[in-house]
DNA sequence: CGCTCGGTTGATTCGCTTCAAGCCTTGTGG
DNA sequence: CCACAAGGCTTGAAGCGAATCAACCGAGCG
């Protein structure tokens, strides 16, 4: 693969980090070498095993991706849901190895960092070894504001994750201020708001007869952005996106 | 202050550091120039307001800290609590500001470390540069095991709470494994778990009637850690720690 | 065709909240 | 030195939000 494929291909990730910090031309390229190949995953397959040894982080182009865990009650607890151009894994450059599992929530198209080229890129230019932080960091921002969903209700938790990945999805192209394709279930939904699958769909009936939001078939249909972020408590800070000048 | 005052002031976290990587007495050394004073604070204050431009990062060296925000439904939600020996704010050096608040929950004495220092020590050293970086990864592993709580019960989240403090505080000689000082109150309990103070009272009292834990004027004096961290479900993994030689 | 998976709905139960009252300790000012 | 206020803790009774248990529907598919 050519360095100029590479650099189209971490064009969404580029677009994120522009929305937060400069980058030169100079620094894609750079950027651009750490990637070695890509690889596709059929939905639901597991992309990374605890405690598994790593030797590459990834970077999500296409799909979405979750980290998820299993709680001593048996239950699946999803901690993060991952959007394309996310740089997924960086953990794993310093961690060596997971505490959770990483799985694909859709068909999902990946490309791969290998540590060694990574380590080298951010050893020679601290500037973009500051980047890749900076992206694990807002990373933990949103880790935060997941936290904070223990003191929302059932709708508030719904409402909040539906609101934050509008914003997400936004930033990367993949999402309007009406409405943008989420491939989950309702499974899957409870499974990342920690509440059952029944009372997901009866949340989500709620929302609907409202007119707030319509999530059906893998399609987020927002009728009221406003009210939706009054029920999540949404402020889009967290996300560091710094406002791009019109 | 010379720097062997400061190489003696960092000495919590470099404990914490050697758990986890190797730390050369050079890189120690450089670590503790980046520390310009100490400064200390009262029970309950405000150490950094949200959104409030930030030009140096703090090292929490005797006390217990908060980070906290307000939820849209009025109530305090604690993101985070750091014990000694946390570098606070590293998020700062890239992030410029928080989103959230940062409070004193005891007398809390602080070290700061001024951006300036910091980004050159960075630059020049990039192995101390992914030693800072691995320490806000273990932080935002710390925040994906409190997203967890989202599907504990009232005893599992307090239980899990009183894990975690233990083997952070025992890392840095502030806990053995019967007892430690958290001079908590049951309202920072609620906050931190998404409880009612009401429910956590009754929730402690059942753990003490069971010989569980016993907590009880800011002592968390533990009567059977077995089943406290069954309780839990805790498992030490995600906190990064490698085992020590005997 | 029948099976599986995702979604839907009703009835009941339960964990936690809410509301309310009261206790103890500490500190403080008359 | 005592009165009293305030903060932290404790307990009871009632209400509510979400879980549980159970049944059923519809679409996709081997």
């Amino acid at each position: 693969m050519t360095n100029d494929t590479n650099i189209a291909v971490i064009a969404p990730l580029v677009d994120r980090l522009r929305r937060s910090d400069t980058l030169s031309d100079q620094e894609v390229a750079a950027l651009a070498t750490t990637i070695s190949g890509t690889r596709d995953h059929a939905n639901r397959t597991v992309i990374v095993r605890p405690h598994e040894p790593l030797d590459r982080s990834l970077l999500l182009l296409d799909g979405f991706i979750a980290r998820q865990t299993e709680l001593s009650n048996g239950r699946r607890q999803i901690l993060a849901i991952h959007v394309p151009g996310d740089f997924l894994d960086l953990h794993g450059l310093l961690l060596k190895s997971l505490d959770h599992e990483v799985m694909a929530l859709s068909q999902a198209r990946l490309a791969e960092a290998p540590h060694d080229g990574l380590r080298t890129v951010t050893t020679e230019q601290p500037h973009l070894a500051r980047l890749l932080w900076f992206s694990t960091m807002v990373d933990a921002a949103i880790h935060r504001e997941w936290i904070a969903s223990l003191g929302r209700t059932a709708a508030g938790r719904i409402a909040h994750l539906f609101c934050e990945l509008q914003t997400r999805l936004e930033v990367v192209g993949r999402a309007d201020e009406r409405e943008y394709a989420l491939p989950l279930t309702q499974v899957d939904l409870a499974d990342a708001t920690a509440l059952t699958p029944v009372h997901v769909n009866r949340t989500l009936r709620h929302l609907r007869e409202n007119g707030i939001v319509d999530f059906r078939s893998g399609q987020v249909v927002i009728g009221d952005l406003n009210a939706l972020r009054r029920i999540a408590g949404f402020n889009p800070d967290y996300l560091y996106l710094r406002q791009l000048p019109r």
